[in-house]
DNA sequence: ACCCTTTTGTTGTAATTCCAACAGAATTTT
DNA sequence: AAAATTCTGTTGGAATTACAACAAAAGGGT
C-alpha cells in the first residue's frame, strides 16, 4: 500500500520529497503491522526499540495501575507518532501501554537507526533528527498540557480546561473531541458518572451544549478558564 | 567562574571535552545570570529563544492558573536544563513560568544555533544534537511519570505513589525530597493540610515514617503501588 | 534571647467525588 | 427486525477533599 502521502503530513518527515522517505524507510528498518480493534500494540512493562507511526486507525496509549484503574494518556491519529521516547531512552522498560482503538495500521521505526547511522548518503538526514526534535518538543507541551488539565481541583474545572483548549485548538467554539465519555474521564482522571453530572449541570447552566463527541462552547465563557 | 564541570555532568554536553565545551559555548551564545530567591526568571505567556541550564541554585518550573492556584510542574537542580521545550517550538509562548527557589545561577543557551548551525568546525555538534534528544525523551518520561501520580484518585494513593517513585529513585528506603509541604502539595496537586492529615494517617497506619524532608517507606509496603 | 516569619499539624464544616446500581438511548450483532 | 451489547445520564449514600482558622514548631534576623 502507499502510505507516503501520510508519512509526508508527518512531523518527522516534514520537508523531506516523497522519494526520499522511500529511501529512507529501508535505512530505519520500517515495518508495517495491522492491528483488531482493542489489540494491544506495546505492553506495559516490555521494552522496545521502535517507535510507531499510526498510518490508518487510531491509537491510545494508557496507563493501568495496581488497582486496575486505567487512564489514557494520549490518542494518536493518523500520521502521528508513540513510543519514540521509551525507544530513545535505552533499556527503560515501558510504563504505559499502547492499545488499537479500532482497526488501525502501524509503522514501525527503527529510532536508533535516526540517532547512530548518519551516513552522508543520507542528506534527509539531519533534518530527520531535528524533525525529531522538534517531535519530542511539541509532545513535551502536549503533556504539559494535559497536566494542566488534571491539576485543577474539581470536574468542572477539569472539563473546562479540557475543552476551552480543545476549542481553541479546533479554532471554533463547536468541536469534536476524539473521546467517548468513559474515554473522557479516564483522560481527565476523574469518574465517568459523576463528569456526566457535571456536564449536565455545564449545560443547564449555559455554558455549553453537547451532543456525542460534539461540543459547543457558548460565547460568554470561550475566553475564560 | 568555571562551571565547566557542571556541564560535563549535564546530560547536554555528555561525551565532550572540556575543551570542546568551552569552544562550544561561544558557538551556542552561552549568557550566565544571576538570580535571588523568589526571583521570576522566565514569565508565563512571554516566548523564549533560550533554553536554561541551572549552574548553582534550584528553580521551579511552576504553573498558575486563572484563579491563582499554583502547581509546580517539576523542580531542576544543577546540571539540568528548563525552557527547551518552548525554545525549540517555534514562537510557542511560555504556558509555564519558571522561578528560582534559592539563590540561583543560569547558564542560558540559544537551542536554535544547535539545530541550525551545522559547522563542520564544530565535531562534536551532532553528539550535542544526539545528547539534546536524549535530554527530551527523559523529560517526557519524567512528565509521563508526573501524570501518573497526580492521576490517582485520592490523597493518599497520590502520596504513596510519590513516595515510592522517589524511593526506587534514590535506591533506598528512607531518602530526602526535594519539596517542603506546600511545595509537595503543590506538585501532587492537592489541598496542603489536607495531605498533611493523610501523611499523618499513613504514620499512624504505620505505612513510613518522616522528618521534615526525609522519610522512611516501612518494608510491607515498598514494593506496592 | 527575643521577636517575627514561615512551616507544619490539627480540627470542624461544607462541598465534591466516588461508587454501585439502574434505566433509557444508541449501536452492533444475529 | 429483534436481541444483545455498549454508552449515557441519574440517583443516593459513603467516603474524601477543600477551605478556613488556629496553634505549635522551626527558622531567621537583630
Amino acid at each position: 500500500m502507499n502510505y507516503i502521502s501520510i508519512l509526508k503530513k508527518s512531523q518527522l518527515f516534514f520537508g523531506i520529497e516523497a522519494n526520499e522517505i522511500q529511501s529512507m524507510l529501508g535505512c530505519l528498518s520500517a515495518v508495517e503491522k495491522k492491528y483488531d480493534k482493542n489489540e494491544v500494540i506495546f505492553h506495559q512493562g516490555e521494552t522496545v526499540d521502535y517507535m510507531g507511526l499510526v498510518l490508518s486507525g487510531c491509537v491510545h496509549i494508557v496507563k493501568d495501575d495496581f488497582w486496575g484503574n486505567r487512564t489514557i494518556l494520549s490518542d494518536i491519529t493518523p500520521s502521528q507518532m508513540f513510543g519514540e521516547s521509551f525507544a530513545c531512552a535505552d533499556k527503560q522498560g515501558l510504563t504505559v501501554s499502547a492499545l488499537a482503538v479500532e482497526a488501525t495500521t502501524v509503522l514501525f521505526l527503527d529510532v536508533k537507526r535516526i540517532l547512530t547511522t548518519c551516513p552522508s548518503a543520507c542528506s534527509f538526514h539531519t533534518r530527520l533528527i531535528r524533525n525529531l526534535l522538534s517531535v519530542f518538543a511539541e509532545k513535551n507541551l502536549m503533556l504539559t498540557g494535559k497536566i494542566e488539565h488534571i491539576t485543577k481541583r474539581t470536574t468542572r474545572e477539569k472539563l473546562l480546561s479540557y475543552l476551552s483548549a480543545e476549542s481553541i485548538k479546533a479554532g471554533s467554539a463547536t468541536f469534536q473531541i476524539p473521546f467517548n465519555r468513559q474515554q473522557l474521564a479516564e483522560y481527565l482522571a476523574v469518574e465517568r458518572s459523576a463528569m456526566s453530572l457535571e456536564l449536565s449541570k455545564l449545560q443547564k447552566d449555559d455554558f455549553l451544549t453537547y451532543h456525542k463527541n460534539e461540543f459547543h462552547l457558548k460565547e460568554h465563557f470561550t475566553h475564560e478558564a
